[in-house]
RNA sequence: GCCCCCAUCGUCUAGUGGACUAGGACACAGGCCUUUCAAGCCUGAAACGUGGGUUCGAUUCCCGCUGGGGGCGCCA
């Protein structure tokens, strides 16, 4: 038996449940430790959505010096290879959403993957079907798929109508011995109602009669997720169940299934969900929606956990930046907000700049590394560090992600700048001046005996007063001519971290192209 | 269609019957700083969906309406 260190904690009677509304959040053990977890299907990422329910389950665990699990729901056999599980993991990790116990990690209540835990499940079905409180159905898909398509046309809602139930003896037997497939239907509560107390949204109530006979084992002989995620949660203790809000209708469900076996019911908190701006559910087709696509498009994992942190809570107060640390400290399930979030990206990117800004230079460079190894800029197994880290820090404050690092940092590795002429003509002075004025400022620099900020900058305002100029008309010609752009980092900076030789003899090839063009810019 | 849930600036949100001329952040606009671009600082514009109650008094409580969302699988 796959779990069966797990087994069945005493006090897990379920006997203070009651099907009355007044079963309530006291109805869980908290003497217990805190152990939640968070129960990815593997399909090879993960969702923005699902980590951010990750997360607040982290948050929670570690808030209250609980447990944080990670179990594999792949019950669904036609999605799950070791592949797809893998691709989840790496966004987990990459958020830096360590698990204590659960998938690749162990623990005493594996194995940790649903599939892994078919005895278990079937010794639960076993006792539903001794108990009368599930039932084989034979019903194919097609007839129900019939069936539905007739109660929609009639504006029906569709529920179940009982027909393997209702089966005669003989038919049963019949039927049992045709060796048909079949699949396993839990037999849906005969109380009024199904209610229960969420933790953000208070007493919920739903009409037994809506729920009908819900499918608990398919046709393979696999769990579906109602009865399998029952099973687990209880055989792991689970003490919270953080989801969300898309889960509420099942959470209806899975109560009648866990009170049926006897179980106890762990606290549930649903968590409003992230939206498309029009407000419809985040999905698939909702541009990027996946953690990896974050990470590729040079987002930093801490900024994107402070921004999820804040789709759906806040910690009340007006700080917006928080790390991990502080957000374990400030989280609170009952400042977690009840209407959905619109998944905007805006604070995000501004988010991320703010990180960005306030990682130590070299760390940032070590960040940008693979993104400018990708853009053919540097090569990881030779890089000049003093010189990478002195460009990076001239453009820290500019850079709103990763991403963008080669476009700002290319012309400190370009062989050649090759300036626009027209770029090179000063504010407000004609082509044949500006020109005079680089061929002076190329003069002067190569006679400067140190290449350093004060030297520079002293001989660029002392020839700008020279000339009569304003320090800008002189210094965008400059600046130009020796990163080939108008928008840089400050002109002396710039001119120290590219060094001496780049920067001479940058301006020397401007010059030489600039004297060629200057009769038709006139 | 049926069931359930939700409702404050464009967006994320504070607010828990009077302290609200409704606060913060992002984004936006203007300004300052300034060698460009950023960053930073200042200022501005911007919201309680609607109709009824309850109350001396409602953004806050109740009901209806409207709007939005979720669920209604042998998916999870």
């Amino acid at each position: 038996m796959p779990s069966g260190g797990a087994g069945m904690p005493a006090g897990k009677t379920g006997n203070h449940f009651r099907v009355s509304p007044t079963c309530r959040s006291e109805s869980t053990n908290m003497a217990n430790k805190v152990r939640v977890r968070i129960a990815p299907s593997p399909t090879g990422n993960l969702h923005v959505g699902n980590a951010r329910t990750a997360l607040y389950n982290y948050l929670f665990a570690r808030q209250q010096g609980g447990t944080f699990i990670l179990r594999i729901d792949d019950t669904d056999a036609k999605r799950s290879t070791e592949k797809d599980i893998d691709g989840v993991l790496v966004s987990f990790r990459w958020l830096g959403l360590e698990w204590d116990e659960g998938f690749a990690a162990g623990g005493d209540y594996g194995p940790y993957r649903q599939s892994q835990r078919r005895d278990l499940y079937d010794g639960h079905v076993q006792q539903l079907l001794a108990q009368g409180q599930a039932y084989r159905c034979w019903c194919t898909p097609a007839e129900l798929d019939d069936m539905r398509k007739a109660a929609q046309k009639q504006r029906r809602p569709f529920r179940y109508p009982q027909t393997c139930l209702h089966l005669s003896a003989a038919e049963r037997a019949a039927k049992e011995r045709s060796g048909d497939p079949f699949v396993v239907r839990f037999l849906s509560p005969s109380e009024s109602t199904v209610d229960f107390t969420d933790l953000v949204r208070g007493d919920l109530s739903v009409e037994a009669s809506e729920l009908d006979d819900l499918v608990i084992v398919k046709a393979d002989g696999m769990p579906t997720y109602n009865f399998a995620s029952v099973v687990d949660d209880s055989h792991m203790d689970i003490t919270h169940v953080i989801r969300g809000a898309d889960h509420l209708y099942n959470t209806h469900r899975q109560i009648p299934i866990a009170r049926a076996l006897g179980f106890s019911l762990p606290a549930y908190a649903h968590l409003p969900l992230l939206t498309n701006p029009d407000r419809s559910k985040l999905g698939k087709r909702s541009g990027a929606v996946l953690v990896g696509d974050y990470a590729s498009q040079g987002y930093l994992p801490e900024a994107v956990v402070n921004f999820l942190a804040f789709l759906g809570w806040n910690p009340g107060t007006t700080q917006e930046v928080f790390s991990l640390a502080e957000l374990i400290e400030a989280f609170s399930l009952e400042r977690v907000n009840r209407a959905n979030a619109v998944f905007e990206l805006q604070k995000l990117v501004w988010l991320n700049g703010v990180y960005i800004r306030g990682l130590p230079v070299a760390e940032l460079a070590d960040r940008c590394i693979p993104f400018l190894a990708d853009a053919g800029l540097v090569d990881p197994a030779d890089i000049d560090r003093d010189y990478l880290n002195g460009a990076v820090e001239l453009e820290q404050e500019r850079l709103k992600n990763l991403a963008e690092a080669p476009e700002a940092l290319d012309f400190f590795y370009a062989e050649d700048v090759t300036p626009e002429a027209r770029l090179l003509v000063a504010k407000k002075q004609t082509p044949a001046d500006s020109l005079r004025a680089l061929e002076q400022t190329l003069a002067r620099l190569r006679g400067l005996d140190s290449w350093e900020l004060a030297t520079i900058e002293a001989c660029l305002r002392g020839l700008a007063a020279d000339l009569g100029w304003k320090a800008g008309q002189l210094f965008m010609p400059i600046r130009v001519a020796v990163t080939g752009k108008t928008a840089t980092p400050p002109l002396f900076e710039t001119m120290v971290a590219l060094g001496r030789e780049r920067s001479l003899s940058r301006m020397s090839k401007a010059i030489d192209a600039f004297t060629g063009a200057v009769a038709e810019l006139a």
